[in-house]
RNA sequence: GGACAGUUAGCUCAAUUGGUAGAGCACUCCUUUGACGUGGGAGUGGUUAGAGGUUCGAGUCCUCUACUGUCCACCA
């Protein structure tokens, strides 16, 4: 038997690091540590941004995986969990262009291929650093299975899927209205674009006729009048419909434009006249085509205006606007500027506002892809949870629209098309061969970043090739993330993997909410709110940021993260470290693992092992419906509130006091039941409970790899669990009475039991209220014995306990106690005969409720007469 | 304009298929008894946002209202 000298307290700072290098360096991270026939549990890591530092989001994911991972590999599974980084095109490009500004140089000074040097620089320096930071989380991935998304491997899954997809019609390129972001000089997708309301101006305007005249109109862009191909009004329309088929001139450019008719003009709205800008707006786009306007693009990639603008050509977006409304109001066309709440779009990266452009993009037709995906869910092959999720993802897909996949970027996946000096195209994985007719420029667009990101559960993995782990770890299992990104990534990884390899990439998707600070506000630099996760490692350790983040919150909703429970969960790590502590310090000799059968225990152990392997099954119920928390927080309250506030304490009778028999029962139910919880608790606090595990005798090498526990039903026990319940309550009347009366706690008192059915186990058990509320003595009143009249007393049940507190006793003060007392229960019990004279509720309700009513109906009642019989000893009947 | 969450103790959150509303933190009082003062004991604190309904029984199911938040959406 190992004895070990165990610290004082947990040094969490010397321990993770250790435990980290142990588990890594013994393979336990691996899948391979399970035998070769077990079934595989596989998760992909939600690859982090390449520059990216740890964020209590990711601490969130990352956490939740863990356990996931960790449960899986103690239930024998060949648990893989794939790491990975993202290469975050638009994010790292950033980063790197203004590490170029602080150098004073830029990109287009240094051109593609030295900025694409200076960024796998920049990535090879920085891009470890969050890897060391999820590993200070304890996070149990194949470190040996890292990958990243534009390493070799992965590049070649890309281009494969590319070069598939275009053989087979669904990616075209030409020239389309896109959302484009003048800062970053790229296009967007729909989903990078932010709308938020905003105060702006809606400015109205006389637009002119060419036969004289006017027609007003309202816009919120003054400077797309540039762009304007046609004003456009409602046919039905009294006011103008007799205009329609006019011209009308193009202020300040005096372009003639027709007046068209067209009922998506909304009469109410501004002046019920629309000027129609079919270059600059998605509606007038749309419109546009309809009524075969031209497109006339106003602007350069910088948003600033071209030669189409005339005389503004050069000016900024928004100079342009003032400039122009001015030269109008001089011109006696305008009418006035009113207050406009209205949706700006904005880039989710940059900030900046949005604009609709036509540019030639490369997209990909989206819809076969999105049948699968729908049908998937439908049939129940990949299952969203929690399920509320399902009508969100369904409502994306079945409006979805071809996907803008190109992007102005060097930062990315180089699109595999060549351009021959012909004007043909050419898509493949390598350059067509260059001939004395034609010479080929290569594409200079990359992709989106999430178009590498649809492909990772199988990329990872080999794919193309059929590789041993695509084989064995394919398709993955869960796959666990943020909401947030539900469309982003979860709908393309499942389009992409069902069109790519027929099978869902994964059969469960878990959504997690978002991390907020403990006002429920969005974490953001602005607010100051920031919670950075690996402060709070430092300071506390991994193990209580990781509880409290997962049982902080349900799947699904937003986790309002209030530190002060990672500060208590630290005293959780010291309260386990203590029970330990007491458990190793006691056994002795050489013990059988596990608990002796229940027939020859004692009360207080077939109650803990009772309760023990009730938890164990609860907990086992709440896993299997994901509900990770509700498990956890229930794991915490048998620990501290059953184990160590009761067991514990009791357990030091037998063993300072029993026979050598009493003394290893004793021993083995403690060391069983520590045991057992140490392996629940593990998934949510990894390192303390190795440590922990380390001390205390045990069987096989590692807790990571141990056996994750079952219940065992034959040690439920209903009776000893009444039965300590009662003994417990009664020790809390006990203590309660004390404390009401002020009898100071080290001053021994006595006490008489009269315990009816229970006087066995009291009288057995006498020694709890020794050890536990100070009566050394307690004496059961056998027939014939009376209780005494000067005394307080505790009913529970029809079991009494009778304190002759003579010096404290203060009749008219205990008088009134009971009465309060009387109160209460006759409160209770009229509320449960009510419940119980109502035949429906009888003839209804399950039988085991009603028969449950009615034993409280009869506890209260004895209790309600015991106090009543003490009120006449007592009160001379008063009450 | 649609859709989805949330509203429970002062604060942060729980609550199996409907069956006595619970924790932690904070607060009050007591406490160095041989695991732990990062502890122990005893307490205070709730018409579960409001109104209806279904039911023997509703925090839980249904309807409506209010407020908060999120997502989707083409009113210039």
């Amino acid at each position: 038997m190992t004895t070990r000298q165990m610290p004082k307290t947990f040094d969490f700072k010397e321990a993770e690091s250790r435990l980290y290098r142990w588990w890594q360096d013994h393979g336990y991270f691996k899948p391979e540590i399970a035998p070769p026939d077990a079934e595989p549990f596989v998760i992909s890591m939600p690859p982090p941004n390449v520059t990216g530092r740890l964020h209590i989001g990711h601490a969130l994911t990352d956490t939740i995986e863990d356990l996931m991972i960790r449960y899986e590999r103690m239930r024998g599974k060949a648990a893989l969990w794939v790491p990975g980084q993202d290469h975050a095109g638009i994010a790292t490009q950033l980063q790197v262009e203004k590490m170029l500004r602080d150098q004073g140089t830029s990109r287009e000074e240094i051109g593609r291929e030295e900025f694409l040097a200076r960024t796998w620089e920049w990535k090879e320096k920085y891009g470890g650093e969050i890897v060391e930071q999820i590993k200070r989380l304890g996070c149990s991935c194949d470190w040996d299975r890292l990958r990243f998304t534009l390493d070799e491997g992965l590049s070649n899954a890309v281009l494969e899927v590319f070069v598939r997809l275009y053989d087979e019609g669904l990616i075209y390129r030409g020239p389309r209205l896109v959302n484009w972001s003048p800062g970053l000089k790229t296009a967007v997708s729909d989903l990078e674009v932010e709308r938020d309301e905003e105060q702006g101006k809606l400015y109205f305007f006389n637009y002119p006729l060419e036969d004289g005249g006017f027609i007003p109109v309202a816009t919120t862009r003054p400077e797309t009048i540039l762009g304007d191909t046609a004003v456009a009004v409602h046919p039905e329309d009294e006011r103008y419909k007799h205009l329609i088929g006019k011209r009308a001139l193009v202020p300040m450019l005096n372009r003639a434009i027709p007046v068209i008719g067209d009922e998506y003009v909304e009469r109410e709205f501004g002046t019920g006249a629309l000027k129609v800008t079919p270059a600059h707006d998605f509606n007038d786009y749309e419109m546009g085509k309809k009524h075969d306007l031209p497109l006339i693009n106003i602007m350069n990639r910088d948003a600033t205006i071209n030669a189409n603008g005339g005389q503004y050509a050069g000016l900024d977006r928004f100079v342009c606007r003032e400039k122009l409304w001015a030269d109008m109001t001089l011109a006696g066309m305008t009418i006035e500027v009113k207050d406009h709440t209205m949706v700006v779009p904005r880039s989710q990266r940059g900030g900046e506002v949005v604009e609709p452009m036509i540019s030639t993009q490369w997209f990909l037709k989206i819809k076969p892809l999105a049948d699968k995906a729908i049908a998937a869910v439908r049939n129940g092959d990949i299952q969203i949870v929690p399920e509320r999720f399902d009508k969100v993802y369904y409502h994306w897909m079945e409006n979805i629209e071809d996907w803008c996949i190109s992007r102005q970027l060097w930062w990315g996946h180089r699109i595999p098309a060549w351009h021959g000096s012909n004007g043909e195209l050419f898509v493949g994985k390598t350059p067509p061969p260059t001939t004395s007719q034609v010479t080929w420029t290569p594409e200079e667009d990359v992709l989106d970043t999430w178009f590498s990101s649809g492909l990772w559960p199988f990329s990872t993995l080999g794919w193309p090739d059929q590789t041993p782990d695509l084989k064995r770890y394919y398709p993955t299992h869960m796959m666990e993330t943020g909401y947030d990104i539900l469309f982003f990534w979860v709908a393309r990884m499942i389009m992409m993997g069902l069109w790519f390899t027929d099978e869902p990439p994964f059969k469960t998707v878990y959504l997690h909410g978002l991390v907020r600070d403990k006002l429920g506000r969005k974490i953001s630099k602005t607010l100051g709110n920031v919670i950075d996760p690996l402060e709070l490692v430092d300071q506390y350790g991994a193990d209580p940021l990781r509880l409290a983040l997962v049982t902080g919150g349900t799947p699904g909703n937003d986790i309002n993260l209030d530190t002060a429970r990672v500060e208590r969960n630290w005293r959780f790590v010291n309260k386990i470290w203590q029970m330990t502590n007491f458990v190793t310090s006691n056994l002795e000799g050489d013990l059988p693992f596990g608990a002796p059968p229940a027939s020859e225990l004692d009360l207080p152990s077939r109650w803990i092992m009772s309760r023990l392997n009730r938890l164990v099954a609860s907990v086992q119920r709440l896993f299997d419906i994901y509900q990770y928390g509700e498990a956890g927080r229930q794991i915490d309250d048998f620990l501290w509130g059953e184990f160590a506030d009761w067991f514990i304490e009791i357990s030091k009778h037998p063993l300072y006091q029993g026979d050598e028999t009493e003394k290893a029962n004793t021993r083995r139910v403690l060391l069983h039941v520590l045991d057992t919880s140490l392996r629940l608790l593990h998934p949510y606090m990894p390192f303390v409970t190795e440590e922990l595990w380390s001390f205390i005798p045990h069987e096989g090498e590692a807790l990571i790899i141990a056996k994750w526990p079952q219940a065992d039903e034959s040690y439920f026990d209903e009776d000893a669990e009444a039965t300590m319940t009662t003994l417990i309550d009664l020790v809390r009347g006990v203590r309660n009475v004390r404390d009401e009366y002020k009898v100071e706690p080290s001053r021994k008192i006595s006490a008489q039991a009269d315990a009816k059915r229970y006087a066995a186990a009291l009288n057995e058990y006498r020694y709890l209220f020794a050890r536990l509320c100070n009566v050394p003595d307690l004496h059961i009143l056998t027939e014939g014995e009376t209780a005494p009249d000067q005394s307080v007393t505790v009913v529970v049940g029809d079991a009494t306990i009778y304190l002759p507190l003579a010096d404290f006793v203060d009749v008219a003060a205990e008088c009134e106690r009971l009465t309060r007392e009387q109160s209460k229960l006759l409160e209770q019990i009229a509320k449960i005969q009510g419940t119980l004279s109502n035949e429906q509720f009888v003839s209804r309700a399950r039988p085991d409720v009603v028969e449950r009513e009615r034993t409280r109906l009869a506890d209260l009642q004895t209790t309600a007469d015991q106090i009543a019989e003490r009120l006449t000893a007592l009160c001379g009947g008063k009450a």
